[in-house]
DNA sequence: TTGACTACCTGAGGCATCCTCAGGTTAACT
DNA sequence: AGTTAACCTGAGGATGCCTCAGGTAGTCAA
C-alpha cells in the first residue's frame, strides 16, 4: 500500500519525491523502533540516502514524521472500532480493542507521550487520528456500558488514561518483564461488572 | 536541613563548594519543575551563578543531579512506609501511601521514567532509593494482603507498575485534567477485596 | 600571620543534533 | 528541445552535552 502523504492523496507528484518520501518513512520507522521517538533525524536522513534538507522538506516537524510513521497502524485501530457490536459480545469487543490499542500505543518508546499530548492539543499532526480513536473508543465503551458489562461512571477520557498508562508501562517494562497485558488485566477486573447484573 | 551529598555526609569540605552545591541543587529543582528532567544543564548552571564545569564537578551525571534533587522527597516516602500497620488499618495505610507515591513520582515531567529504569538497573544513582521504596512497598502490600484486604496474587513489581502508570498519567494529564487520583481510585477498586472477607 | 596544599572553579572547545536557506539539479510537461 | 518549478543539497548558525588544562582561593599547619 503506497502511502501518499497526509490526509489526502494529493502528492503523486514527482517520482523522485515520492521515492524519497517512502525511503525516509521506512528509515524513520526503523530508527524509532530502535531509538524511540527522539531518534536522530540526521541519522534517519543518512540511512534513507538523503540530505537532511530533504527530510525537512517532506516532514517539516518531528511530530509530522511520527504521525506519518504511525498513521497506518492507528487507522487500522480506528477501523477496528468501527464494527459496532452491541449486545452480547460488547465487552469482549471492547477488551480486545483495548489490547490492540495498548500494543499500538507502545509501538516505540516515546509514542504514548506524543499521542497523549495530541489528544487534547489540536494543531498537532496526530490530533485528527487521536480524535478518531477517541470517537471509536467512546463507541465501544458506550456499547459495553449499555450492555451493563462495564461500570457506567467511566469516562472515555478515563478509558484513554488507563490505556495510556498501560502502554507506558509496556514501553518501560524492566528487562524480561512485560507489564502491559498484566496491567490491563488488573485494570479490567476493576472496571468489569459481573455478567449476572444484566 | 543542609543536604551534604550522596548517601553519607562526607563532604562538609570547603565552604564555597558546599555553597555552590546547594545553589546548583536549588536551581536544578526549579528547572526540572519547569522544563522536566531534560532541562538544560547549562541553564541550571547559569541560574546557580556557576560555570558549567562546576555543575559537572558536583554532579557528574544528569542522573546524579536528579537523584540529589529528589532524595529528600523519596526518602520521606520510604520513611512513611516504615511504620508497620498490620491488622485493622493495613489497607488504609497502603492506599494512603500509594497516593503519596504517585505524587512523589510525578514531581516533575520525566521523573517516573528515570525511577522506573533505576528500579531494575543497579549502578544507577537512584537505584538505592528505588530498592528501599520497593522494600517499603512490599511491606505495606504484604500487610494489606495478610489482612485479606488486597488480592493475594498481586506482586510488588505489579504494584509499582500501577503506581508508575498512575504517576505517568498524572504527569501527562491534559490541561485542566488531573488523571492521577482518579486513575488510582479506578485501579484500587480492582485490587481491593470486600471487607466481609476477613 | 604566612606559606603551602589542593579542593575547587572557569570557560574555551570538540562533538552531536536541530533546523534554515540560498543555490544547483532534474522530472515532467509542452 | 525548452521551460518551469518541484525537488535536492549541504553549509552554517544555534543550542546543548561533556571534558580538560590552567587559574583561584579556602584551609590548615607551622
Amino acid at each position: 500500500m503506497a502511502d501518499t502523504g497526509p490526509y489526502i492523496a494529493q502528492r503523486p507528484k514527482r517520482a523522485d519525491g515520492q521515492r524519497n518520501y517512502d525511503a525516509i518513512l521506512a528509515a524513520a520507522r526503523r530508527a524509532f523502533e530502535a531509538d524511540g521517538s527522539d531518534a536522530s533525524l540526521e541519522d534517519v536522513a543518512g540511512r534513507a540516502g538523503v540530505a537532511i534538507g530533504t527530510l525537512y522538506r517532506h516532514f517539516p516537524t518531528r511530530a509530522a514524521l511520527v504521525e506519518a510513521a504511525t498513521r497506518d497502524g492507528l487507522s487500522e485501530l480506528v477501523a477496528l472500532a468501527e464494527r459496532p457490536a452491541d449486545g452480547e459480545d460488547a465487552l469482549e469487543t471492547l477488551t480486545e480493542w483495548m489490547g490492540q490499542a495498548v500494543r499500538h500505543f507502545s509501538t516505540f518508546r516515546g509514542l504514548v507521550g506524543i499521542l497523549a499530548r495530541s489528544m487534547y492539543d489540536e494543531g498537532t499532526p496526530s490530533h485528527a487520528m487521536c480524535a478518531a480513536m477517541h470517537r471509536g473508543g467512546a463507541e465501544l465503551l458506550g456499547a459495553a456500558q449499555r450492555a451493563g458489562r462495564v461500570r457506567a461512571d467511566l469516562t472515555t477520557d478515563e478509558l484513554f488514561d488507563l490505556l495510556s498508562g498501560a502502554a507506558w508501562v509496556r514501553e518501560n517494562a524492566g528487562p524480561g518483564r512485560d507489564g502491559g497485558p498484566r496491567f490491563l488485566a488488573l485494570v479490567l477486573e476493576g472496571l468489569v461488572l459481573p455478567d449476572g447484573a444484566r
